[in-house]
DNA sequence: CGGCGTATACTCGTCTACGAGTACTCGCTC
DNA sequence: GAGCGAGTACTCGTAGACGAGTATACGCCG
C-alpha cells in the first residue's frame, strides 16, 4: 500500500492531469489551476512547482515539447505527457481513490494532547472551532449551490466531499462539546483535579508505565 | 491563522507535551510515543525525531538537563521543557484546538482528477475503497471497545474523532457509489461518452476558457 | 510619451524531512 | 565462552519543499 512515487508531491499528481489534457508551460499550470480554483485546496508555490515540473522530466513522465517566444517575453519551455506519465497518473489515480490513507490531521494531535490545557479552556477553543466551523460550512454549501447550477455535479465532487467531511466534524464537535459542559464523560473529574492541584494522580503516572510493560492482555493494535 | 512556528512539525507538539511531563532523553521520547500507540498516527522517523529535538532546543523551548550514562550505553542527553516551550505549547494547542485546518487529502486530489479515469473503474476502485474503510472501521470499533475497558474515555477522544471521521467517509463514498452505479449522477453520460469516443464535447473544453476570462457572474470565491 | 503598477515567467538558496546506515551492548543459547 | 539476534541510541547525506527575490514586458493614465 501507499506505494513509493518517484514524484510523490501531489501538485505533480495535478500537473500531469492538466498535461493529460494538453502542453503547457509551467507558469500557464499555475494558471489553469488558480483559475480552476484548485488554489483554494493549495498555495501554489512556486519553488515547488519547478522542482516538480524538473523532476517529472527526470523520471520521464513529462517532455519538452519546444520552446515558444511570444512577443518579447522570456522564453517559454513547453511540456507534454508521456506515455510513462500516463501510465503513472492513471496507477496513482487508482490508488489514491482505492487505498483509504490514514490521515493524521493537526486537530487528531491536538485532541490526543489536549489534557494539558484545562477542560475549560478546552472547551472554550472548541466553542470557537465549531462556531468557525458552521460558519465556513454555511458559506461552502452556499457555493456550491451557486456552483452546481452552472456546473454538472460530477464536476463538484470533491467540494461535496469536503463539505461532508467538515459537517460531521461539525456534529462530533458538537456532541462532544455537549458531553465536555454536562461533564458526562468519563475521566473529566481527574482532568479538573490535575488542572486544580496540579498533582497528577497515581493512577495515570501508571500509565504510561504499564503501556511501557505492555498491557496484561493486550488490546490488539491491529 | 495558522501561525507560522518555529518548530512547525507536529512531532515537536507531541515532544513538548511529552517534556512537560517530564524530562527524558530523544530515544525515550520515542519510545513512550510508541508505547502509547501514537505510532499508528505518524511512523517515527529518526531523522526528524533528532531534527526536532535539535530545533526545540535552538529555539529555546527546550532545554539539556544533563547527559546519563546507564551500564556501559552510550552517553544520553536528556532534555526538560523550558517556560517559553510551555507557553508555546500551550499557544500551539490553543490554536489547533479552534482553528479548523483547511485539510487536503490526496483523496480529495483525486476526487478532481477522476474524470480522468474511465466510470466504470473509477466505481471498482471506489467500491475497493469502501470495503477497505468498512473493514478498518469494524476492527477500530473493536479496539476501541476493548481499550474503553481500560482507560478513562477522555484519553480516547482522538480515537473517537478518526472513527467518526472514517465513518463519515465511507458514508459518503456508499452513498457516491450508488448514484454511480444507478448513473442518476448529473454528468455521468458526457464523461462516459468522453472515454467511449475518446473525445471531449466542445462545452466541456470551453470551461477552462471560461475560467480563466472569470466567469460573467463569480461565485464568490471567497 | 513618461512613468508606474501589474502581470509574466522564473531562479536561487535555505531550511526541513527523512531513512538508511552505524556502532555499540545486552542477554541468551549451544 | 563464542556467536547471534534483538534492542539501544544516534549520525549523516540527500532529496524535497518552499518563498523571497529578480528581471522583463505590457497596459493605461494623465
Amino acid at each position: 500500500m501507499a506505494k513509493r512515487r518517484k514524484v510523490g508531491n501531489l501538485l505533480a499528481l495535478s500537473l500531469l492531469s492538466l498535461l493529460a489534457q494538453q502542453p503547457m508551460y509551467p507558469y500557464e499550470m499555475a494558471q489553469t489551476l488558480r483559475a480552476r480554483g484548485k488554489d483554494k485546496n493549495f498555495k501554489i508555490n512556486w519553488g515547488s512547482l519547478y522542482t516538480v515540473v524538473n523532476n517529472l522530466e527526470k523520471y520521464g513522465f513529462i517532455e519538452e515539447a519546444g520552446t515558444v517566444r511570444e512577443g518579447r517575453q522570456p522564453e517559454r519551455t513547453t511540456y507534454q505527457i508521456t506515455a510513462q506519465g500516463l501510465a503513472e497518473l492513471r496507477d496513482w489515480l487508482a490508488e489514491l481513490l482505492s487505498v483509504p490513507e490514514d490521515e493524521n490531521s493537526a486537530f487528531v494531535t491536538a485532541l490526543s494532547e489536549g489534557g494539558i490545557l484545562p477542560p475549560d479552556q478546552v472547551i472554550k477553543l472548541l466553542t470557537i472551532r465549531l462556531a468557525t466551523l458552521d460558519k465556513d460550512n454555511a458559506d461552502h454549501q452556499a457555493d456550491l449551490k451557486l456552483w452546481s447550477e452552472r456546473l454538472p455535479r460530477i464536476l463538484l465532487l470533491e467540494t461535496e466531499y469536503q463539505l461532508a467531511m467538515r459537517l460531521a466534524q461539525a456534529t462530533w464537535v458538537r456532541g462532544l462539546l455537549r458531553e465536555l459542559v454536562e461533564g458526562t464523560i468519563d475521566g473529566i473529574e481527574t482532568w479538573r483535579q490535575i488542572h486544580e492541584t496540579g498533582e497528577i494522580p497515581p493512577e495515570f503516572r501508571e500509565l504510561d508505565e504499564q503501556a511501557k510493560r505492555g498491557w496484561p492482555e493486550e488490546p490488539d493494535g491491529k
